[in-house]
DNA sequence: TAATTAATCTTACAAATGTAATCCATTAAG
DNA sequence: CTTAATGGATTACATTTGTAAGATTAATTA
């Protein structure tokens, strides 16, 4: 199991980006945050560059100037470490407690309730 | 709704013992980290004196000397609270993704299953 | 009452995070 | 070709967090 980069919050938002355009140049990011932040494209490129040293986005330099990148992790790799430390430090590391809890807590729809049991019946 | 104060990773583990105790003195949370964790009682003081700044936890005098610590949030104000920024973190707010995931992921068992299901029923 | 202990208050200090600005090199534009 | 704009590297600076030590005050014990 491969260690996980400490990625922080605003670093998080900016990984997103990677996950979903699969790679791009900082333009492209910086591009992505109009009207959905008040980040500085120099604030941007400092998160880029954390990402990059904690090793979770690679650099590729594309020309002698700018780089292209993309994430050295996959979103779902993420999120199932994420899941997991969550579930650790909230509900004891388990699943059950945590699900119950959503389960009441959020109200869900009838149709989401649906997808859920037939999710649940696949899995027996 | 109540704004929920920012609470950190090492100042959860101490209102989780507030948590479970109501209420206690510091002596009393101290001693409830022994074994449990490499902090020193200083640390510890930290984290509660943190706890109290915040208005996560309110503190009575109980002689001239010392307090009672007891916690000014509940579990479940910081449970379902962590839910939903959990949830917007990565799931884009999608309960329904986040739980199929989970589900997906996490190997469940037999019994689980059924009282998830159980659970979705009353739900229904 | 004096000394010891224990709890709180004050201070410390490095790493991580949020949020950039400055300086330098390169590319694009005139 | 000279200049302006832009990407990147370096530097900045306040706040939060982890992790405590030292000083002070109150309580307990000898």
């Amino acid at each position: 199991m491969k260690s996980m980069p400490q990625i922080s919050e605003a670093e998080l938002e900016v990984i997103k980006i990677l996950w979903e355009l699969g790679e791009a140049t900082s333009t492209q990011i910086v591009d992505r945050f109009e009207g959905k932040s008040e980040w500085k494209p120099k604030t941007i490129h400092t998160l880029i560059t954390r990402l990059v040293s904690k090793d979770a986005v690679k650099a590729e330099k594309i020309d002698g100037k700018s780089y292209l990148y993309s994430p050295k992790i996959t979103e779902e790799e993420y999120r199932s470490y994420a899941n997991e430390s969550f579930l650790k430090k909230l509900y004891n590391g388990s699943v059950n407690l945590m699900l119950s809890t959503f389960i009441k807590e959020q109200s869900l729809t009838k149709e989401e309730i649906d997808k859920l049991k037939k999710l649940l019946d696949e899995e027996e």
